[in-house]
DNA sequence: GTGATATACTACTTTTGTAGTAGGAATTAA
DNA sequence: TTAATTCCTACTACAAAAGTAGTATATCAC
């Protein structure tokens, strides 16, 4: 039951592009360098999060990316399940306990509702309130997660 | 955020010992039996239920194992707990978002939002519960999750 | 059109976790 | 004593996570 750290720095990513993309660009190094992470992993992750049309990206010499919509217009919802995947926490929760086999075992009304639970959450955070608390935190040095 | 098989096959462990341990002891082979399940593997989950005092084992000839508290007196948190580990999807979660470094990081309130709510969904379904309905979904040969 | 700066794409590597398997020791009922 | 059973430790095979590396492609500034 574990967030893994695509979709944490996924949503350092998207924080960070509400933060300093207000007005024009911004490039995968000075994020990386901000977050302090791996440009090359982070390129990896940011792909996700254009494939599901969240940023836009710009090649060339004072290229980078930027978000498509307005920070309170995406989700924490929507950043997770582009860079984790499927939230459930087991393959057929979201399909309300059903599987490709059409039965219904004894547990799938848990992982239904932790699901939803757990959808309930990330669908009301979104990527503006994760930027006012980024500017509101007083940066440490100390850091919580890698 | 998935939950391993050792979360899912310990849930039907305890079911299966609910459901067939109301007189006496009941060996791990028949259980393995019933769940067609490798019985060396479940060896290994029983063990941390055991650890965590949900079931009490006799060895020897006629020995196995039964629950110490009442079905409706276990919930699926305590299992759940027992064989996956922590149910929070970050460390840090569990602890209100402090980990040692006594940070606060941007989201860590989405972890513990995420925890809290699914703590509420499993310290409310009681292993009674998953009894109940295992006696009456109908047994069908498809299985849901390996 | 050349050089510097970016993203795009693909492949590889290292580490960790998952899901078992295997074998023998200790215990107990019959 | 034997068969059934739990207890304990180690091992294995596979997959996923986390990150590295190199090259190709696009664009701006000069």
């Amino acid at each position: 039951m574990k967030i893994s750290t695509k979709g944490r720095y996924g949503l350092r990513i998207m924080t960070d592009l509400a933060v300093n993309g207000k007005d024009g660009l911004v490039s995968l190094r000075d994020i990386a360098a901000r977050e302090h992470l791996s440009e090359k992993y982070l390129e990896q992750i940011i792909n996700q999060l254009s494939k599901y049309g969240l940023v836009k990206s710009t090649r060339g010499a004072k290229g980078g990316y930027h978000l498509t919509r307005s920070p309170d217009e995406i989700t924490v919802e929507d950043i997770l399940k582009a860079t984790e995947g499927s939230l459930a926490p087991v393959a057929c929760a979201e399909d309300n306990g059903k599987c490709e086999n059409y039965c219904d075992c004894v547990t799938s009304f848990i992982w239904t509702k932790i699901y939803e639970a757990t959808i309930q959450v990330v669908s009301n955070i979104t990527l503006s309130d994760l930027a006012q608390r980024s500017l509101t935190i007083e940066k440490t040095e100390l850091e919580c997660l890698k």
